[in-house]
RNA sequence: GCGGAUGUAGUUCAAUGGUAGAACUUCAGCCUUCCAAGCUGACUACGUGGGUUCGAUUCCCAUCAUCCGCUCCA
């Protein structure tokens, strides 16, 4: 029954032009999602809603765009070509799949462990010790393969690995590297913030749930920088400010909303503190937001690997130091598919007639009202109000079919006002104005159409 | 990557070793003065590539994609 409501959420984005299924037309390309006419309008508008609550009305933040390829050295001083690299091996005999180090590890009990190893020298180990499958007990292994979770791609024709680069596995490091110039340009103060939204990419071994996790993606990322001390009470603010933020695009319905904090046992290395703002998906608890106290894990980093100071001095202690940094870091993606999932309704009519409204907030609606002639010999007419409107919002035109058809073409794309251009409004220069929810009409001049959707609309 | 299942118009479903059928959708025309399904017509499909066969959408193989499980997951 639940994966029942997720495949006819899945079913209605692809039906209705929300998001296609990527190189349809040949065969696909695993796990790659392409967003149509209304997607992409829906994945603005959340982008746009993000920048505007976090970077725009914020004075402490500002945004930045850096590129997607950058230094390997980056990846080197995060540690992410170490540990997004794996080297994997399977069991021939029970089709398992295990980490060669690991592996080495578990048969020494930890005596051996294989820290800068090549792969040549784990198999060797691996024959030579007789290695066994810990799950058949086997010793019949295939070659390592590395896995490594970041894109890998070449500058300039040679593909040697001098010119080798990766497609960033997140945006931040976009932020920790710039942050001299920004603090500099900008004369930011502790504490301040630097946001992005950008694409990231990681090869991860299992995408799945349509673009729930996908292996290019786009992310919405702030790296909040504070007083070394005060980033727990931070952490703590950025925590309800982005459940705040979420709360209102969606109606302020929280049943399927929740914190969980991450246990000890599961936080990253790098981090002192970590909680997730969670979805109940139609396929159960998903991530949506990590919030992560990142500690000044990044910034020394970069201290030490670009040989940079990364310090900053305190004017009013004089005091210098390496700044700590929150990092609320969320998918856009994943929130479009949290709002698809949370404004797909189905409405029962009589035994014989279901039907489809989408109830995104007028902020989130990809087509903000549809201007609806009762009859084509008013067309002409109604598109002068169109061409108006059209030139603040994503308007929709329909003349075709009966009127109550045309009603429920627009409550399946979630569509919240229709205006109806009907022949009275020739006398009286005024429209009626439906809304989706309530199915309440009103009647307004023209001249004031815009003014109501700008209210109705707004962020 | 492994195991299992699936693949026929945009969608949902048929049938068939010899011309692939319907409903809904879409489009055109008629009708229609505020909440779908009225009338007439039109468009559109056997995932891809091989093989067997006189002939393959159907049988076989491979491949690609999707779903479920496993492995993995900064």
């Amino acid at each position: 029954m639940v994966a029942k409501t997720f495949e006819k959420v899945v079913n209605h984005a692809k039906n209705t032009g929300f998001v296609y299924q990527g190189s349809e037309i040949y065969g696909g390309l695993s796990n790659t999602w392409d967003f149509g006419p209304l997607g992409v309008e829906l994945k603005n508008n959340i982008k746009n809603a993000w920048w505007k609550k976090f970077i725009q009305e914020d004075p402490n933040n500002v945004g930045i765009q850096s590129a997607i390829l950058m230094n390997p050295k980056v990846w080197q001083a995060t540690g992410h070509l170490a540990g997004f690299s794996d080297p994997l091996m399977d069991c021939k005999q029970c089709k398992t799949r295990h980490r060669a180090d690991h592996l080495i590890e578990m048969q020494s009990e930890g005596k051996v462990v294989p820290e800068g190893w090549s792969n040549e020298e784990m198999v060797r180990y691996i024959q030579e010790h007789n290695v066994a499958c810990p799950d058949c007990g086997g010793h019949n292994f295939t070659d390592i393969r590395q896995f490594n979770l970041m894109f890998k791609t070449f500058i300039g024709t040679l593909e040697d690995n001098k010119s080798a680069v990766y497609l960033r596995p997140e945006t931040a490091q976009g932020m920790f590297v710039n942050f001299k110039n920004v603090q500099r340009t900008m004369r930011k103060k502790l504490p301040f913030g630097i946001g992005q939204i950008g694409k990231s990419f990681r090869n991860e071994i299992t995408p799945g749930n349509f673009i729930f996790r996908t292996r290019e993606f786009e992310q919405m990322e702030l790296e909040f920088f504070t007083q070394p001390g005060t980033d727990l009470q931070w952490y703590e603010y950025w925590k309800n400010y982005c459940m705040d933020w979420i709360l209102s695009l969606n109606g302020n319905r929280k049943e399927n909303l929740r914190f969980r904090d991450h246990t000890p046992e599961e936080l990253s290395f790098y981090s002192k503190a970590t909680c997730d703002i969670e979805y109940l998906f139609p396929f159960g608890w998903g991530e949506i937001w990590g919030i992560a106290d990142r500690t000044d894990y990044d910034l020394k980093q970069h201290a030490e690997f670009a040989n940079v100071n990364m310090e900053y001095l305190d004017p009013t202690t004089n005091e210098k130091y390496i700044p700590y940094c929150v990092e609320p870091a969320v998918g856009v993606e994943r929130l479009f598919l949290m709002f698809l999932t949370e404004a797909y309704d189905e409405e029962v009519i009589d035994e014989k007639d279901t039907r489809i409204v989408m109830r995104f907030s007028p902020y989130l609606a990809p087509v903000k009202a549809a201007i609806l002639p009762l009859s084509k010999q008013l067309s002409p007419q109604a598109k002068e109000l169109f061409t108006t409107l059209a030139s603040e919002f994503n308007i929709d035109f329909d003349e075709t079919g009966s009127i109550g058809k045309r009603y429920r073409r627009q409550d399946m794309i979630g569509t919240p006002f229709c205006i109806t251009y009907d022949f009275d409004s020739l006398e009286d220069q005024s429209v009626t104005i439906r809304y989706r929810d309530s199915m309440e009409q009103v009647r307004l001049p023209i001249s004031e159409v815009k003014d109501f959707l700008m209210k109705q609309c707004k962020f």
